[in-house]
DNA sequence: CGAGCTTTTGATCCGAGTCAATCTTCGTGG
DNA sequence: CCACGAAGATTGACTCGGATCAAAAGCTCG
C-alpha cells in the first residue's frame, strides 16, 4: 500500500503547490502521513452533517461535493471537489460537521487521522499555514458562489460554474485546451446554482447554441473561453491561484 | 490610547472566547497587540476588492458587512459583522482581497499589522488555532447562507437572517430577551438574501403580522423565538458555539 | 424645514419553477 | 450482441414567486 500511496497522493501535493511551494522536507513529511486509501463508488457519503469525525479525507481521484439540506428536503451543493481537495479539513478544528460530503463519481479517497495532521502542523508551521490557506481559499469560493447564486441570472450562473471547474481542474493538471472531465449531472449543477434541473438543462442548451460549451459523454470543452468567461462574469481572482495562473 | 484599547478590545476577546477558553497569558498578549483604534462613520469601506492589505481589522463597536459586486453592478452581501469580528483575517494568508468590507453603522475599528498577528501566532500556536477556527466558522456560515439563498423561499430567508443575528449578538453579550440592536437597512437585508428591496419589505411585514418579529427604531425583538426559528428553518449548529449555547 | 434616504404600497411583468411526458444513455444480465 | 431497466437529459404547457417600475409616505439630520 505504501508505494501505491506515494504515487496516489500526487494530486494532493499538486493542489497544495498551487498555493505555495512545498519544500522537499515538507513533501516527504506529507508522503509519510498515515493514510488509509480506499476506492469508493459514486454517490456515497464520506461524512454526514452532525458527524464528529476523527480523521480528514483527501480526494485523490474522482469528483465530489459538499451539500446541506433544508428542513423540507431541498438540497444545496456548497462546493464541488476535484482531485487534491481536502473537503473536510475544517473538522480538524471544528468538532461538529455542519455539512455532508459525498462522491459524484467513482473515487479514490485517503483518510488521515486528525492526530497525524495535528502533528505535522505542529512540526511544520509552514505546512499548517498552507492548510489554513486552502480553507481560506475555500471560503473565498463560497463568497463567489453566494454572489453567483444570489445575484446572477441562471444563464450566467451555469456559465460561471463551468469556468470555475475548468480553471480548478487545470490547476491540478486535469484540463487541457479548455477541456476536462465533467462527471456532474444536471441535477447536481441545479443544486449547486440554486435553480431547477429543467432550467439548468435549458441554460446548458443555450450555452451550447451560443457556441460556448460542448458537453457530452462526461466531457466539457469550452471552444470559446473568452466568451464563456464573459457569460459567467468570471474573474479567477477569487481562486487565489497567483502561482498557477490558469489558462 | 493604550487604556482605551484595553477596554475597547473586550468584544474581540469575548468573541474568541465564544469558541475556546483564552488563558490569562494569551489574553495579555492579545491586549498587547499594537492596534490602531479609529472611529469610522457608517457606510465607509474599510477595504476594497483587489486590495493587498498589510493589516487586519477588528470591529470593536458597530456593524459591518462584506460584499461583492457582479460586473453589472448588482451587490451580494456575503456576511454581516458584529462587534468582535475580524472580517478580513483571511488577508493574513491570502495576498489578494476578493471582497470589499464596509461599515453599516458608526463604528470603532482596530487595525492590527499583519506582522504583529504573525508574531502572536508564532508564539502562541493555540491562539493561531483559535484564529483559524474563527475563519472556519465564517466558512460554515457561508455554507449556511448558500443554502439560505439558494434553496429557501424569501420569507424563510429573511427569518433565518434575523435568527442568526440574534444568536451571534447574544454570544457577544449584545442581545437580551431575544432583542438586539439592528441597524441594517432593508436594502442590506435584500442584498444579503438575494432578493429585492421591495420583496424584503413585504416579507418583513409578513413576519410582523405573524407575530414573529418587532422591528423598528433600529431594534429587533423576537417575541416568539421558537416561531421565528421555525420560520427560518434555523438550527444554530452551523455557528459552532458549543461553548456559548445561545438563548 | 427641506433634502435625501428608507420604507411602504400598488400594479404589472417575467424568469424560473412545476408537472408530466418522452427520449437517451448506459450498465447489466442473458 | 441485444433486451431491459434505471437514471439522466430533453421538451412542452402552464403557473407563480419575486422582480421591476412608479409613487407616496416616513425619518433623520444638517
Amino acid at each position: 500500500m505504501t508505494s501505491l500511496s506515494i504515487s496516489a497522493i500526487r494530486p494532493f501535493i499538486r493542489k497544495l503547490e498551487a498555493f505555495r511551494t512545498i519544500s522537499d522536507e515538507e513533501r516527504s513529511d506529507l508522503e509519510a502521513l498515515p493514510m488509509q486509501i480506499t476506492e469508493i463508488r459514486a454517490d456515497q457519503d464520506l461524512v454526514r452533517e452532525g458527524d464528529r469525525p476523527s480523521r480528514c479525507c483527501v480526494l485523490l481521484r474522482g469528483f465530489g461535493h459538499t451539500y446541506k439540506m433544508t428542513e423540507d428536503g431541498k438540497r444545496q451543493i456548497t462546493a464541488f471537489h476535484v482531485p487534491g481537495d481536502m473537503p473536510d479539513l475544517q473538522s480538524l478544528e471544528l468538532q461538529y460537521l455542519d455539512c455532508s460530503i459525498g462522491t459524484c463519481s467513482p473515487s479514490v479517497v485517503g483518510f488521515i487521522p486528525h492526530e497525524a495532521l495535528r502533528e505535522i502542523c505542529r512540526l511544520r508551521p509552514q505546512l499548517a499555514a498552507v492548510f489554513w490557506r486552502t480553507t481560506l481559499v475555500d471560503a473565498s469560493i463560497f463568497r463567489e458562489w453566494m454572489l453567483n447564486i444570489g445575484r446572477r441570472e441562471a444563464y450566467n450562473r451555469v456559465a460561471h460554474v463551468f469556468c470555475e471547474l475548468l480553471v480548478r481542474l487545470n490547476a491540478v493538471g486535469l484540463a487541457r485546451n479548455h477541456s476536462c472531465e465533467m462527471p456532474f449531472t444536471q441535477i447536481e449543477f441545479a443544486d449547486a446554482t440554486g435553480i431547477s434541473t429543467v432550467h439548468v438543462n435549458r441554460m446548458i442548451q443555450d450555452l451550447r447554441s451560443a457556441g460556448l460549451i460542448v458537453l457530452r459523454g462526461g466531457m466539457l470543452t469550452a471552444p470559446d473561453w473568452a466568451g464563456l468567461k464573459a457569460a459567467g462574469g468570471f474573474d479567477p481572482g477569487y481562486l487565489h491561484m497567483e502561482r498557477a495562473l490558469a489558462a
